[in-house]
DNA sequence: CTGAAAGCGCTAACAG
DNA sequence: CTGTTAGCGCTTTCAG
């Protein structure tokens, strides 16, 4: 037997849809008595709304796209909790993709989305070490009217687009200052795949603050492209084989500061007495590793809610100036940085 | 401008909706000709299929929804990612629910999936202590022929449904045989709140494998209920301070895993010399511990691969038999467990 | 306050 | 191989 409709209810109750309809959706032009009976019997034959026709008909689908670069990462707890805790009382539903770091499968993502109707578009965009992106893409969605926030990455003077990201040039430089009122000078930095954006901020924030505090660079120590993890296991090794450890190293993501912090140990190299270690993204197991780590904390929770807020607004108001949120990391002190200043 | 539609392709090439379809869906009955003629000028208007008409017209909207627990839960990254693994090739998309541990939004969340049209369901079922749960809407939905897979959790003597949980008891059992082989006769659990499936079973897991191996049960060291985390401290600090503590604990999932350490360290209640720790959920950071965590850990990606498997074959057939899966845990060994055999 | 009719975009059945 | 027609379930005029 199929789903009871708006139809099925109408016959019963011998009225016209249009009238049941109105019952419904809570809007005026029913008599209270009516619309108890309507309700009534909706409730009877168990009915529920056909949300795709309501879709089609007005063009509203109270759905929202998230593209989230890759739901592996812890970085999706927070920032997905962010987002639904402002999505559920406003009866916003969300359809999640994932982007694997793969700009093709972003693509692929992006259009389900649009034709699946989707209301706006919380997006991480993908970029590739060539430079390659969906840049045309998103651009081709934003004439097309459709809202976007970018969150956690966006694209370098792209300023039509809203985004909610964090300060990474500034997360960066506070370590380095941590770091050298510390008393190091020799600091080394390890990053992730090149070419994704927040990488790529956290590289340039090293070498400002590195001009900024004069911290002298040194080419060895800035270490690019560690993926996958096996080669921070290459790259600390070689180091420590050259006799060539700075005294300090900053991560750049969750998964290098787990895997520096793995690896240091099976190289035997001990943190933080033959290198402080600055960790990136605070996973509360970071309290509770040996040594509690000291490390940069996003607010994840704060960039999901307040981009979400943001396409809300957009959605509601297409026509509103831009929306550009840069918001600040934070430096957690523990204990993976000892003092070295003499 | 608004989005171009079938009937807009057809206007400019002089020809009717309905073969633009069939060119635009790969169906046989078009000539390769126009086939291409169709796709090209769908391409020049940025035309993009509407899935609201296409679910309205065909109720198959190829989308699926997630009911999760608590999306906070590290759970979620590799159940997500086993699920996305499986839906993405077969172009399923995914519509994400957040119950929050909470009936009521579970019930919102599940009558918003229907409404939207979702082919199935993959859910992990709230229940709360005092035993209320959605139980008769799953079943109103079965009888509505809506596809339900339980994944981690799911009701007892409902045996129609499909599920696909882990062998909780077994896990359990696993643990109490590594802390006996080690000496241990004195051993508490800490679970969580009361009333969720897992728990449940790791609870009985725990009497039966007592039993099994004759090993005392002792009532205060059945520490039900710890929630929130600082009751962990609580409960820690009176075995301290009473003089009663355990010689090992069982905790009972991530979260008090992590919360054990942490106040244990606080309490300054050794690990593993003073206590032996078995974790629950084999978090990547548990290896980087201090000390390196002993884990059950669950086949938590397994647990996504196949549930999604399974709800994409009841889709595409009904009447096929129940799919029960029941996956074993498996048990880590690294440095928190004592040996106190003499 | 209620009903009739048209249409959102797409597809499937039937004709030609 | 291509076109015509009708209809999926809902809402929104426009009449009454």
């Amino acid at each position: 037997m199929k789903k009871p409709t708006i139809k099925d209810i109408a016959k019963t109750l011998n009225i016209s849809p249009s009238t049941v309809s109105r019952a419904l959706s809570a809007r005026p032009g029913v008599s209270d008595e009516l619309r108890r009976k309507v309700i009534e019997t909706a409730e009877e034959l168990g009915y529920m709304k056909n949300l795709s026709a309501q879709t089609l008909k007005n063009s509203k689908s109270k759905i929202i796209g998230i593209v989230a670069f890759d739901i592996r990462n812890p970085f999706f707890l927070d920032f997905l909790k962010g987002v639904e805790d402002v999505l559920f009382p406003r009866e916003y539903k969300i359809l999640l993709s994932n982007a694997d770091e793969n700009i093709d499968k972003e693509r692929t993502y992006l259009n389900w989305l649009i034709s699946q109707g989707v209301e706006g578009i919380l997006s991480s965009p993908i970029s590739e070490k060539n430079g390659r992106s969906n840049l045309k893409l998103y651009r081709d969605f934003y004439k097309m009217g459709v809202p976007i926030v970018f969150y956690d990455r966006m694209f370098h003077n792209q300023e039509q687009f809203d985004y909610v990201v964090v300060d990474n040039q500034d997360a960066i430089i506070q370590a380095l200052m941590h770091l050298k009122e510390n008393g190091h000078e020799n600091i080394g930095i390890f990053l992730s795949k090149k070419g994704i954006f927040t990488i790529e901020e956290r590289l340039k924030g090293f070498f400002k603050g590195c001009k900024l505090l004069n911290i002298p660079v040194k080419r060895e120590w800035i270490c690019e492209d560690i993926y996958p993890h096996e080669k921070t296991f290459e790259v600390l090794k070689n180091l420590k084989d050259t006799n060539n450890l700075p005294t300090a190293i900053i991560a750049t993501n969750n998964n290098i500061t787990k895997y520096i912090v793995y690896y240091a140990r099976k190289l035997d190299i001990k943190i933080p007495d033959e290198v402080s270690l600055i960790g990136f993204d605070d996973t509360p197991e970071n309290e509770l590793i040996d040594p509690p780590l000291t490390t940069v904390k996003q607010p994840i929770l704060e960039i999901g809610k307040i981009s979400s807020t943001a396409l809300l607004s957009r959605i509601e108001d297409r026509y509103t100036l831009p929306m550009r949120v840069t918001l600040k990391a934070e430096l957690i002190e523990r204990e993976s940085v000892k003092c070295i200043k003499i």
